[in-house]
RNA sequence: GCCGGGGUGGCGGAAUGGGCAGACGCAAGGGACUUAAAAUCCCUUGACCCGUCAGGGUCGUGCCGGUUCGACUCCGGCCUCCGGCACCA
């Protein structure tokens, strides 16, 4: 009698009609606003459930908030600039914008296959000119307000990728991307850094206040910022050099036995020199900094270091103490120098028990006495402080703020906050990025490209884009070679291009004003629509693009760009789809890809399946048996709608618009009652982004559906258009295809609003309560709803089965919660 | 080492301002329809035990203890898995 679910013919059908009509192009002019965004793709080949997965959980909720009445933003984009492009242009010998726009391509079909509610008109790519030249708008202003800045450094190299990486791309001492995963080593050259830093007390801060993030990922940005008070203490060296050194426990300042300089300081270059370990020292740095930082900063891997022939002064003892150079001293924090206190520091113990320095006990414990010979590690708990002068006697706690006001009013050190974050580093030594607008004139310096001259274009005609260990750029003469702005003598452009997380930064501002051509986005449309209401993307971008994308954005309310200060409200984080135990990739060409999967099974059904197999944080393993679950569901639906509809039991003009309760049989008011409570919870369950449980009460009310006899009831059509409605965020197509069977010739569904569930129906009139008897689940007893307490338990007490394990036994207390249950404890 | 998040049937997962553990789905077993198969529909399905049936009992949310009339949920102590950071002075 009914068909098979034809899903392709459905799909393309309303896809088509959803783009005619324009049903998801984003108002001018919204009066009640949600923006929720999707983080963008970096285009790098097929599409698969992963994907799919991500870009369902944020369609579901663009299409629920649009049919709750919200103005919505859902726009897309790519992430098109960066290294793969590069590396396949090299290995197929295509420019890197045929690779990308192949991948863009087949992708947004991919999406569209989907059925994936974008608004495309605001479609945002970063590699084309029109985008990227507000990178070097942006650039510049950051360049003005002292934000960005040229500097040398040792930064991190990857030496298969032949560039430079910023902290956030080092993962375990390796290239952050997977297919790379070389070793990085430390390079001292001059590059373009973001002053993030001067935000980092701003960025912690921030954090507080969003609520609306995940525990993880705000401790994780906690920890990556990584916050410490300490003091600085100033060392003073025999010739009068200051050594300053940053530390968290001055009430350890009387055990310093000796100082350490990270073998890349800038001190330790010169500090040994005209001292008979001048030549040791130059080749013991030499040779720990040839090392790749992964083996060098190997955990409780054996440190090393060497004397450099020099002695400081202890600012408080005036004692002098050796200075070493330490392998295990970081040069990247703090002043990369620190002060050793071997009995009071587990790193400081090993290394002097090595190299044989002294230990000097400045802390004793409460319960014991620490004798220096006798210590198998540093005692690095509080205690009462020792041999420390006018300290002697004091808990070590107190002592650090004794110490530090002592410091201060001598003048010897400063009160200091010290930051793990560092810098962000930004440009690369690669082809495929936005160029820096900078020029370097050998009279006037370095000078910004003026905004009239931008965008600083790409060259186009490369004909190598294999890296050397110096920028492509830096090759093409007709690009490098320019005219100073200021002076018009003959000059040279940056030869850099900037990390693509600069392009990422800031284009949830960019699709709120995304054609504009004289800024990168006017106030008023970011104000329109910022903050994110949604914000949905990997975890992995916690301590990289989520915080970048925080700076950026405060950085443009600081220029009075935006209002905002933080870019968004509610961040969900997605887990990744895996197949056979391991995580799908386009690059590594393992998953189950959407093309054919659509093709094959539909839109609905693969949108279904990713929702419906778990809440979308945690990480999912496909299986060919979900998709059987939530196929036989759809098929369900179609059958239970063909019947009705076919046989002309429900017709679109059997449906009423309004029921009347007061002509309800007992099964029509269980029904609706049903329904009310279905609405409820999958509006409950979808705002939450428990997209599993919200299907699964449409499971189960279909369930209700077919087992419900009569069928000409109002009642049943009431319930069928409902229901269509609900499913609709899930299975938009599907849901189009019935909305407009039983209410032919209308607009689309997606432009009408949900009506509320009615409340005064969300409770049935009886109810099942649970019988404890001394807390052991005993009976069950069905009472009116409108029963008092003493009617609920007079029913219970009367009940023969409860009778029977009550016996003659005294009664000592009967524990009633309200609609819930009842215990009767003996 | 530090920080964060988990551990529930054969599987994916439900249920936490303490109150019926296992919703929904998959898989499995039995049955109906069919010449047969597919599809569909109905029943059973946490473990163990007692009972011929009807039915009844004990145990059960990583482990041990505690609080409570009552604990997957709260408290203390462990085990274990995943993720992040990791010589940060």
């Amino acid at each position: 009698m009914s068909s098979e679910y034809p899903a392709r013919e459905i799909e393309r059908r309303w896809q088509q009609f959803w783009e005619e009509k324009g049903v998801f192009k984003t108002s001018p002019d919204p009066k009640n606003k949600y923006y929720v965004l999707v983080m963008f793709l970096y285009p790098s080949g097929d599409m698969h459930m992963g994907h799919a997965r991500n870009y369902t959980i944020g369609d579901c909720i663009c299409r629920l908030r649009k049919l709750q009445g919200y103005d919505v933003l859902h726009p897309f984009g790519w992430d098109a600039f960066g290294l793969p492009a590069e590396n396949a242009a090299i290995e197929h010998n295509i420019p890197p914008w045929v690779w990308t726009f192949d991948s863009i391509n087949l992708c947004r079909r991919n999406l569209k296959l989907l059925g994936i509610a974008y608004d495309w008109d605001r479609e945002v790519t970063t590699c084309l000119p029109e985008y990227y030249r507000w990178n070097q708008w942006l650039f510049i202003r950051f360049y003005e307000r002292g934000l960005a800045y040229r500097q040398e450094a040792y930064v991190n190299w990857c030496p298969r990728c032949q560039t430079v990486l910023a902290n956030e791309q080092v993962i375990d001492g390796r290239c952050y991307r997977s297919s790379c995963a070389a070793p990085i080593e430390k390079k001292k050259l001059t590059q373009w850094f973001f002053r993030i830093t001067s935000y980092a007390q701003e960025l912690l801060d921030g954090l507080e206040e969003l609520t609306g993030w995940p525990e993880s990922v705000r401790t994780m940005q906690r920890n990556w910022i990584g916050r410490s008070e300490g003091v600085e203490v100033d060392f003073e060296l025999d010739d009068g050099t200051r050594i300053p050194v940053f530390t968290t426990r001055p009430d350890t300042l009387y055990g310093v036995t000796f100082l350490a300089l990270a073998p890349d300081a800038p001190l330790a270059e010169t500090i040994a020199q005209g001292t008979p370990q001048q030549e040791a020292v130059r080749e013991f740095c030499q040779r720990v900094l040839r090392q790749p930082e992964i083996e060098r900063t190997a955990a409780h891997r054996e440190k090393e270091g060497i004397f450099t022939g020099r002695y400081a002064i202890n600012p408080l003892t005036r004692e002098p103490v050796p200075v070493w150079i330490a392998d295990f001293v970081l040069a990247s924090y703090g002043t990369g120098m620190v002060m050793a206190v071997p009995a009071h520091d587990q790193r400081d113990f090993e290394f002097a028990r090595k190299y044989r320095l002294p230990l000097k006990v400045v802390i004793q414990p409460r319960d014991r006495k620490l004798e220096p010979e006798m210590m198998t590690a540093a005692f690095t708990e509080p205690g009462i402080m020792v041999n420390s002068g006018p300290f002697d006697g004091l808990w070590s706690e107190e002592g650090i703020a004794r110490v530090i006001a002592h410091l201060e009013a001598q003048g010897l050190g400063r009160r200091k906050v010290q930051y793990r974050l560092k810098d962000w580093l930004i440009s690369r030594q690669r082809y495929w990025g936005t160029p820096i607008p900078m020029i370097h004139c050998p009279r006037c310096g370095i000078v910004p490209v003026p905004d009239d001259q931008l965008p600083v274009l790409l060259p186009p005609g490369v004909r190598d884009y294999k890296p050397k260990g110096k920028s492509v750029l830096a090759g093409v003469d007709e690009f490098i070679n320019t005219t100073c702005p200021k002076c018009g003598g003959p000059a040279q452009r940056d030869p850099d291009t900037m990390d693509t997380f600069v392009d990422s930064s800031w284009y949830h501002l960019r699709y709120t004003d995304p054609h504009n051509d004289r800024l990168p986005f006017r106030r008023e449309h970011a104000d329109q629509w910022l903050p994110i209401d949604e914000y949905i993307g990997g975890i992995e971008h916690a301590c990289g693009h989520l915080i970048f994308f925080r700076f950026f954005t405060r950085v443009l309310a600081d220029m009075g760009m935006v209002s905002v200060r933080e870019p968004c409200r509610v961040l969900r984080t997605q887990g990744m789809v895996s197949l056979a135990g391991k995580t799908m990739s386009s690059s590594k060409k393992h998953g189950v890809w959407v093309g054919p999967f659509v093709e094959e099974h539909g839109a609905d059904c693969a949108r279904l399946a990713v929702l419906f197999a778990a809440p979308p944080e945690k990480p999912m393993e496909w299986t060919d048996e979900l998709v059987v679950g939530v196929k036989r569901f759809l098929a369900r639906i179609w059958r239970l709608y063909e019947e009705c509809l076919n046989t002309g039991v429900v017709s679109p003009d059997s449906i009423p618009v309004e029921l009347d309760p007061d002509r309800f049989s007992a099964a029509e008011r269980e029904l609706y009652i049903h329904l009310n409570r279905t609405h409820q919870k999958v509006l409950q369950d979808a705002e939450g982004f428990q997209f599993n449980t919200a299907i699964s009460a449409l499971m189960e009310f279909l369930n209700r559906l077919y087992a419900f006899a009569d069928r000409g009831s109002p009642v049943f059509g009431f319930a069928l258009k409902r229901f269509v409605l609900l499913l609709a965020p899930f299975a938009p197509h599907l849901a189009e295809e019935l909305w407009h069977r039983l209410e032919p010739g209308t607009d689309s569904l997606f432009t009408r609003r949900l009506p509320k569930y009615d409340e005064r129906f969300l409770l049935f009139d009886t109810m099942e309560i649970p019988v404890q008897v001394n807390g052991k689940l005993r009976a069950k007893v069905t009472v009116s709803r409108f029963s008092s307490e003493a009617e609920v338990k007079a029913a219970v007490l009367n009940d023969p089965t409860v009778k029977g394990y009550i016996q003659d036994r005294q009664i000592r207390r009967i524990i009633y919660v309200p609609n819930r249950l009842i215990n009767i404890v003996l």
